[in-house]
DNA sequence: ATGAAAGCGCTAACAG
DNA sequence: CTGTTAGCGCTTTCAT
């Protein structure tokens, strides 16, 4: 039972008869056999429930068929969402994929590298890689896509969510709205989010508003900890709150909005007559909040499909006319009950 | 740039002019070679950057360190809390995974079966699979552990957590504290869900309570709207509330305990004080849920734990004395805010 | 302590 | 239309 099926192309070729070209050819379909042959050799490799080996087509091909997706936590709905979706697409193309979870640790990221160049991966998806001027991926010279990285680097491709427009559309609406807007984020930059709060000051800047810094509120929070309550945030909202005019606040992702809602309602604030919030995402949360969480949404399929795009594109190619190139992916206002109409 | 690492065994060999074998031996460490040979060898693989390639290593000793994990869903919280987990045992345990999405389809289920064998994966964790009586996977030979799947089948591994004490658990903490026992299930019928509806109905017996059927509600929801409001579900709270006995709900899981909990509030029935409602899972919706979600908690990281237990021991054990088996896994209450105190 | 050679399963010239 | 042969990169006897 413990033991795999060893029928190879050599035992298919003598049950039937003919030379382990032929059936070679047969399986390959690649021409140059008769039909009757094929039959013939069709229906032993049936009855010998013959597989063929892909490690031996791989060695011999020098071509895995078999891509490797570093993301930083599967667990993660946004992750994982697009996880699922390459994993979709490869798989259509041919390709399997090994998942490697690098819980953001170079050491881990270095170690999967390691083992996915020895499984001669044909190509790399690298979400939002921890390594900045990596040596480890950098090295390796096999096709890459990186998945919301930061393009300080240069000959790279690089798909991501075009978060400086969404922070735009987010601080527009509230400004659209005649309300006072504010942000509050988190104290962990990751390129992604630094767009957003440089859309929100761009846009503020345009309309002449100057104390900017002070409607920001950043919030030290671990991700364990973010439903917690935080002092500074409910002292920051009754802050708001007392100054008399509905607010906007721009909440730096779905699960800061969250927090506010909840705040707000331990506060007895009212959400959206006194404060609108308007998160960034699109993940449960929005959708289970009640209210429902007017946000900006990131569109994870699109997301995965031009970082596979670019990949298979990259794979097929010999040559290199794949250029580096930056890839934005729109994102879309969803307008849902918590902010005002 | 667009090309492989292609140094070979041979190069190594040529460039620090011992023979091929001899670099094998050092590079496995398996002995016979001098303290000198290797420093040299060891020296020259650095220089060329030579990376084995696993794949010939495979083809060779007929082990790919590869195992496949197959999951309906990856951005299912549950099922990805297991993958992640595995996916980490797996790989510190020298094995890689390839993840396969099968959503519940037999066909892509199959389609993944064949590619998994082809490449010769040495393992294979299934988890809840659609498959009742397969064929696809019972012709393969390879140590397989499946989670989470209906025992009906004879010899196989399987692993699960203990639904039926679950659900023990659950209505008798209901009957405990003197509330009317109620259970609000799905129509999807699977084995866990089943086994929890067992025993909510011989606990009730137990009792000598006897309208036990007019105690179950079973919702007709697709996944997609589960969040939507369901009127049979409000007029049979609105039905347990006229009872004017405090009731207690039991939910079937943490995502109709969540439903059930929205429908009061919009009923403005009080949880916990007229109703009660508890859970099962102990996913983020217990946690978010305003109340928190008193739920039967399923423990994610012993399920991996204990299939990859039972996985690395059947791909290390060439003798068969690895005796099918089936592992339940204890679950545990975890008292919220949504029961009474 | 080291090496030559066979072979894992397969594909691809090349030769009929 | 079919077969012979070499070789992908590696491990493993079997010699020396």
């Amino acid at each position: 039972m413990n033991k795999k099926n060893n029928v190879s192309i050599k035992d298919v070729a003598k049950a039937s008869g003919v030379s382990i070209t032929t059936v070679s050819r047969i399986i390959n379909n690649t021409g140059r056999f008769s039909k009757v042959t094929q039959k013939k050799v069709i229906q032993t490799i049936n009855d010998l429930g013959y597989e063929q080996n892909k490690l031996a087509v791989s060695l011999r091909s020098n071509k895995s068929n078999t891509v490797g997706i570093m993301v930083p936590d599967i667990t993660n709905e946004f992750y994982s969402a697009i996880v699922k979706k390459c994993e979709q697409l490869l798989f259509s193309n041919g390709y399997s994929s090994i998942i490697c979870n690098t819980e953001r640790s170079s050491e881990r990221e270095a170690a999967y590298s390691q083992v996915l160049m020895e499984h001669r991966v044909d190509g790399l998806i690298i979400i939002s890689s921890a390594i900045d001027d990596s040596k480890v991926i950098k090295t390796t010279t096999i096709p890459t896509v990186y998945i919301d990285r930061d393009p300080h680097s240069h000959n790279e491709l690089i798909v991501s969510s075009d978060h400086y427009t969404g922070g735009e559309i987010a601080t527009k609406f509230i400004l659209n709205h005649q309300l006072n807007p504010f942000l509050i984020m988190t104290k962990t930059k990751t390129s992604s989010t630094m767009e957003r709060v440089r859309a929100f000051k761009d846009v503020l800047k345009e309309h002449q508003i100057t104390d900017i810094e002070s409607r920001i509120l950043s919030l030290d929070l671990t991700s364990d900890k973010f439903l917690e309550t935080v002092p500074s945030l409910d002292s920051y909202l009754q802050k708001i709150v007392s100054l008399k005019k509905p607010a906007g606040i721009f909440g730096i992702n779905d699960n800061v909005a969250y927090m506010i809602i909840r705040a707000a309602q331990r506060l007895n604030i009212n959400v959206p007559k006194t404060i609108s919030v308007i998160g960034f995402d699109g993940n449960s949360f929005s959708e289970i909040s009640a209210p429902k969480i007017t946000t900006i949404v990131q569109n994870t399929t699109k997301l995965a499909q031009e970082s596979c795009r670019l990949l298979l594109q990259q794979m097929t190619t010999q040559d290199k006319d794949v250029s580096p190139a930056i890839i934005k992916v729109p994102v879309q206002l969803v307008i849902k009950e918590s902010t005002v109409h």
